[in-house]
DNA sequence: CGAGCAATTGAACGCTGTCAACCCGAGTGG
DNA sequence: CCACTCGGGTTGACAGCGTTCAATTGCTCG
């Protein structure tokens, strides 16, 4: 209904094919058939990709920006069940509606496809069907992980993990190793941080600045945050350093 | 490393291809050859099915029993991020280490196929990649909204919630329409099922004695319960009547 | 400059986890 | 047959974490 967001054919960003992680692991030939299927689209901060229980009718990653993936309770609850980074792949084939609502947190930059077209190029490629299960095994997992942590850590033990999510995702920018490589970016508000770690942002802002106080970390502003102390923050997450080595990160990759 | 557990050749308990949510979609040709690779394990309660971290030799799905996806905290704190009920399916291709633990909440029967063999079976059979795919995504979903649960939801009306969709799952066995037909059994022990919905088995007890008290539900012994007013377990539970649809015998009274 | 939003801070209440005791049924062995 | 043990489940008392309500600050934007 809303057509704040554009759509561009293919040649604009030159979709990005290459730095998706599912169109990454595909041949050639394969990648280009679904360059042909491509449509940059653009949405600002809070417009609506994909509604809840809405029509599914394209499939995509992100090139830019960031995407939240939430559900609302009947009573107004909401909670985000998973964000999406670029290179990431949203939405869902062989469905009709969508169970989740995928909104922009941020502005951002969708490289989408048709999703029947999509579908119908599965049904011939073999290995991308086979890339789409695999991507939404990992999903799967990211989700156990997360329930883990929505189940059985406190608000200040989940903050610690997030930031330490962070850190591994975002490779440290160019240049920087010691101190500047511990500089977080956080790409999202307080409100979907809140939403996304189960809890307030009262208590979230409470958790930060007390983490602030004890010298784990340093606030910059309100998107950054520098970790000042990396151990500290390893023994609040209460995970152990094995689970967020850049290492263990890669070995995951292969299939 | 303990083989109490049984191993069991085809023919034994006949395993029921047939009554798997996935094999169910296939033809009869991709069932023959998936049959050919069956073979029966048997598990006591509490045993391992697949460790966390460890490796996946074979996959499958429930016969009879219940098993528990759980993952474990360092410090030893864990939760239960799955149940696995009879033809529900476990384990995870393309994938060497299971990211959660497989165990048996109760003495379990599985119908198990080698991964490897599986796993090339897959290559070969379109259909039955597209079935796993399925039955991933439906995963995903069910952890959604789990997630959504833990992170919004008081402890008692997890409890609701739960019993709603027992409700759903176990249809109401044979001959039982009216009050009979509320009987929800619980086949798993509260230590367990509070690991599932995030709690302790002293906050699942209050809410349970509560709701019996209010004349909610009415407590035959620990594994069944009486649903006595299921509008009020509903509305406790925070979902729409559409949520757990085989009730909708609720909204009939208008026509 | 005022409106509006994001973020922070303060105070008070309440849900729920923790610790403890207790009940009860099922084994178990004398 | 009884005493004992053990595990599952229930109940009570209590403290604490985190939500809620409320107020303040700082910033952007019109």
């Amino acid at each position: 209904m809303d057509a704040h967001h554009t759509i561009l054919p293919i040649g604009e960003a030159r979709c990005a094919s290459v730095s998706c992680s599912v169109c990454a692991a595909l041949s050639a030939g394969t990648r280009l058939e679904l360059a042909r299927l491509a449509r940059t689209r653009k949405y600002r901060a809070g417009e609506t990709v994909l509604a809840e229980s809405g029509e599914i009718s394209f499939v995509g990653n992100v090139v830019s920006g960031v995407l939240r993936m939430q559900k609302t309770f009947p009573d107004g609850r909401q909670q985000i069940v998973g964000l999406l980074l670029p290179s990431d792949m949203f939405g869902r084939v062989y469905t009709d509606t969508s169970p989740v609502a995928i909104e922009a947190a941020t502005d951002t930059v969708l490289c989408c496809y048709n999703r029947t077209s999509f579908e119908a190029l599965l049904e011939r490629c073999l290995e991308l069907e086979h890339q789409v299960l695999i991507s939404v095994s990992h999903e799967l997992d990211a989700a156990h992980d997360w329930m883990l942590l929505l189940a059985t850590q406190t608000v200040t033990e989940r903050v610690a993990t997030f930031l330490l999510i962070l850190r591994k995702k975002n490779p440290r920018p160019s240049g920087c190793e010691f101190r500047n490589g511990a500089i977080v970016s956080v790409p999202i508000a307080r409100k979907d941080m809140a939403a996304y770690l189960g809890t307030t942002v009262e208590s979230l802002s409470r958790s930060i600045q007390h983490m602030a106080r004890c010298g784990i970390v340093r606030i910059i502003d309100a998107q950054r945050l520098e970790v000042v102390n990396q151990r500290r923050l390893l023994a609040i997450s209460g995970h152990g350093p094995e689970d967020f080595e850049p290492s263990s990160m890669q070995l995951r990759r292969a299939g």
